[in-house]
DNA sequence: CTGAAAGCGCTTACAG
DNA sequence: CTGAAAGCGCTTACAG
């Protein structure tokens, strides 16, 4: 295998052949100790880009007792749970923020319910990993608990209040859906209000549904208002509108946990004939991109995904550098008003809000 | 910091201590080497279970020369022009076959152009990774060449005519692309076809278009047909048609590279008032999930994104265990006939037709 | 001040 | 047949 051999590893070794010194003069001298004269500095330097050196990760982790990468962990089921653009931004933001410390980033997912507990056990046990950044577990995940007792720097993203303790980064899913939800009562004059809930399995899920109780409770609609429970995906947004058949007609406001789901709800609606934001309000939560081009454009919470992500990872590498601090960390969210409920008549055009 | 403590490694010689042997021979007996007796391997596998031992896979890589992880290398173009789906299902593939040989996946960006080619060219030089999957790069892309000279194993998915040695797992988008075109052609008589192309510096663009152009000329519709360049997002589809104005009226059939910028044509010309696909037949490709749920359902080609990532990841582990043979794999695809094109009058029907 | 050894945790080639 | 050393490539504590 000629390919393979052009492979062949450059090491400390060759460098310390070609300028005479050792090896370990010359690790000292790329780590710019002063022990090493300066010209002798600049000579291994030369040598050591025109060799294409490279340090061995493995080696280096050995030596220094650390992995030089850091992993994201995603639970199998959280990908159908939050679907493709939440990950994407979490990738982004980990990576990015990987990329700045120089550290690599290893995504590990739990393929199964058997396997799937040793897929990042073994990433955390065979110090694979420096840290780990765990995202969107289910509440009753035992999984996590075990990851946090494990005494690997773990940062999640989302709400974990049964985990006290846990260092975590999130929105406060309850105000904005609050918000939101007081909006339809308070500016459109909504009052017979619909929630189609996320999973309520995951922390997410409970909080948005909350927010929206304790506005529908706060404005004395509680009696006119109804939750169902979906899944996040748009089919299940187009099978609880469907469900609810002739019930449609007697609701003039949509709150749904996320846009995927509002936009099953709007071609429902769309094709009974129901005008949106003529008769129905509609809004929903993520922003996650199509919010803007759907007719009417979508109003909804921009949930700040990516920068959540950045803190999370930033954080992360300060309690790998020995920080302790904080437990939690809220990013703030905006609310996006578009036309879906009333606000915005002209394509294109969007009000935001703080929360 | 005493949580930190509680991850100390258990090594070797902690299971040779207890059990009474040296390293060496715990080694051996974990590997189910013969020169160990059975009640010794018994013994060993006892206590390394006990104690709650895995492997330290720096050392195991250091030993090895093996870094028991592969690559999954996304130049940061990707992203936006493949679109959030299409990578997760590529992540999900190269996940599960990794996972399925035990070794780990580490995610590498191009953070920019500057820093973007050292960030995976560090992932092959330091031996982070035994072996690379590369999705989605430019025609033009520097990178690629270098990366596959370097003499890393690395498995490309796409089309990539210029590197024909290089060793890749795609689909015939040209082939599909004529196919789907010469649908709305023969089956529908459609005569005045638009295509709405990706992004022509990625040989997916090029070869979609080309495939259109194949079905307009074998057919003599050369001369009423169109071809204006997108860049696979929702909004260029938006654009594309918006721009067109009135010239739309002209037209009776879409080809989008993408449903993305499919579904932004079908927002424009039900706001235009122009039926679908009573007046234009409207198709799409990729079928990564909203297809089957607008209205109507979105005719597409499915492009089988997880399974290619799934071949050309178990291509890798075979070239990695030194096998030779193929350089190219072809998946065959699928044509999705729903209701955008004319066949399926009834939502959520569809027929599925080998390209 | 500087040279060279020790040792991270593993596996296997070698000596006995 | 089996015990114990060598060595993967690094970094730093130690001896001189």
């Amino acid at each position: 295998m000629p390919e393979r051999a052009r492979v062949r590893r450059v090491t400390l070794r060759d460098i310390a052949d070609r300028v005479g010194i050792t090896p370990s003069a010359v690790s000292m001298a790329l780590a710019d100790n002063h022990r090493i004269g300066a010209e002798t500095r600049r000579a291994v330097r030369d040598a050591a880009s025109e060799l294409g050196y490279v340090p061995s990760s493995a080696a280096r982790a050995l030596r220094n007792q650390r992995a030089g990468a850091i992993a994201l962990i995603v639970p199998t089921t959280a990908t159908h749970v939050f679907g493709h653009s939440y990950f994407m931004h979490v990738l982004e933001g980990t990576s990015s923020v990987a990329n700045e410390h120089d550290v690599q980033l290893l995504v590990a997912t739990n393929p199964d319910n058997e396997h799937g507990l040793a897929a990042y056990e073994r990433v955390m046990r065979s110090h694979s990993a420096d840290g780990a950044i765990l995202t969107s577990a289910a509440i009753d995940d035992p999984t996590v608990e075990r990851l946090i007792d494990s005494g690997l720097p773990v940062v999640m993203i989302g709400s974990f209040p049964y985990l006290p303790t846990a260092v975590s980064v999130g929105i406060d899913d309850r105000a904005a859906s609050r918000a939101i939800t007081e909006h339809l009562i308070t500016v459109h004059g909504r009052t017979r209000l619909l929630h189609l809930s996320g999973t309520l399995d995951h922390q997410t899920g409970v909080d948005r549904r909350d927010g929206f109780l304790d506005a529908v409770r706060a404005h004395g609609l509680a009696d006119e208002a109804a939750v169902i429970e979906g899944d996040l995906s748009e089919e299940s947004g187009v099978a609880a509108a469907s469900a609810l058949g002739a019930g449609l007609a007697a609701i003039d406001g949509v709150v749904a946990a996320n846009d995927d789901m509002a936009y099953g709800v709007l071609t429902v609606l769309r094709r009974t004939g129901i005008d949106v934001p003529g008769a129905v309000s509609l809004v929903g939560f993520d922003d996650f991109g199509l919010a803007r081009v759907t007719t009417p454009g979508l109003t909804t919470v921009r949930v700040p995904a990516q920068e959540l992500a950045r803190r999370a990872t930033t954080r992360l590498f300060g309690i790998m550098a020995g920080q302790e601090g904080w437990h939690r960390s809220t990013v703030p969210v905006d609310l996006v008003l578009r036309g879906s409920c009333g606000c915005a008549a002209d394509a294109g055009h969007e009000t935001v809000l703080p929360v």
